[in-house]
DNA sequence: CTGGTCTCCTGATCGC
DNA sequence: TGCGATCAGGAGACCA
């Protein structure tokens, strides 16, 4: 579900709430959406800890807190894959839906934090110092949201691969997805299966700006709602009127009125129009 | 190492 | 109304 302006859409949403939170206790309805190296204990999970901010690279989210028992700082990884939501019920508050829901936070506010997620593609994972999350966010490329066109430029490199393929590796940039790697490329008037090394040094500079471009307006409109995307309040984004190709193959090309192509590319539905892409 | 393919899981939608 | 096929915002495992 959830591309890099979703996920910061519930990290802000979230965060002005369960800052300065203590978490009460801990329901854990499903242990294998956590993963992690050691068996998952409730410590683990935040019980007693203090919240004390929500950190994002890409799409992942990590809520950091103060360990009840050291002191020190733990963090709890939160991977949403395609269908996760993490959703914060005020205090009395009902759900409108409690199906898949597979851990629940119950604060010292008496709000709640739900991480719903019926596909189960996301998870939880434990990090017991933030040496570790350092670590494993390590394996990801810039923020696609704050890289510079150098940061960029350097992390893509000279593949052969098309560029649509390359957008969508995390391990190149951080937070774009099938919808935002469309939208980007269509704005960067760039076909999405140029070959990496095949692009100019001026294509890839309008590709990162493109990119950081695009991402901001989504953010700015709280995200992307296809089906059933909300953020941590149950709101939905806006930014899926201001698609351009993503959803859209067979309709015309807002530029030329042509015809915009649809195919399977790097295992994705991609969209784009073969006159103003090239 | 690189890049392509398969697979995990549930639910919405579409055509019959 | 029911039923099977298809598709979906992601990414880790596996293979050549």
């Amino acid at each position: 579900m959830p591309e890099l302006p979703e996920v910061e859409s519930i990290r802000r949403s979230l965060e002005p709430f369960i800052i300065g939170q203590t978490v009460l206790s801990v329901l854990l309805r499903r242990r294998d959406i956590v993963s992690s190296p050691h068996t998952a204990r409730k410590a683990d999970l935040l019980a007693g800890a203090t919240i004390t901010r929500i950190d994002r690279r890409g799409k992942r989210l990590a809520i950091i807190a103060t360990s009840p028992s050291t002191g020190h700082p733990i963090a709890l990884g939160v991977q949403l894959g395609m269908s996760g939501q993490l959703l914060r019920l005020a205090p009395r508050e009902r759900t409108t839906d409690s199906t898949h829901v597979h851990a629940l936070w119950r604060m010292s506010d008496q709000s709640r934090l739900l991480f719903r997620d019926p596909r189960r593609f996301g998870g939880l994972r434990v990090f017991t110092t933030l040496d570790l999350l350092t670590d494993n966010w390590g394996s990801l490329g810039p923020d696609a949201l704050t890289m510079t066109d150098q940061d960029f430029n350097t992390a893509l490199g000279h593949s052969s691969r098309a560029i649509k393929a390359a957008l969508l590796d995390q391990s190149v940039i951080a937070g774009v997805g099938n919808i935002y790697a469309d939208e980007s490329l269509f704005r960067a008037k760039l076909a999405p299966q140029r070959p990496v090394a095949a692009l100019s040094p001026q294509e890839r500079a309008t590709l990162a700006s493109a990119i950081v471009a695009v991402l901001q307006e989504a953010v700015l409109a709280g995200g992307s709602t296809l089906r059933d995307y909300a953020n941590a309040n149950g709101e939905s984004g806006r930014f899926q009127f201001a698609h351009n190709v993503y959803g859209r193959g067979g309709d015309p090309c807002p530029t030329c009125q042509r015809a915009l192509r649809s195919a399977q590319l790097a295992q994705r539905t991609t969209v784009w129009c073969e006159h103003c892409q090239e």
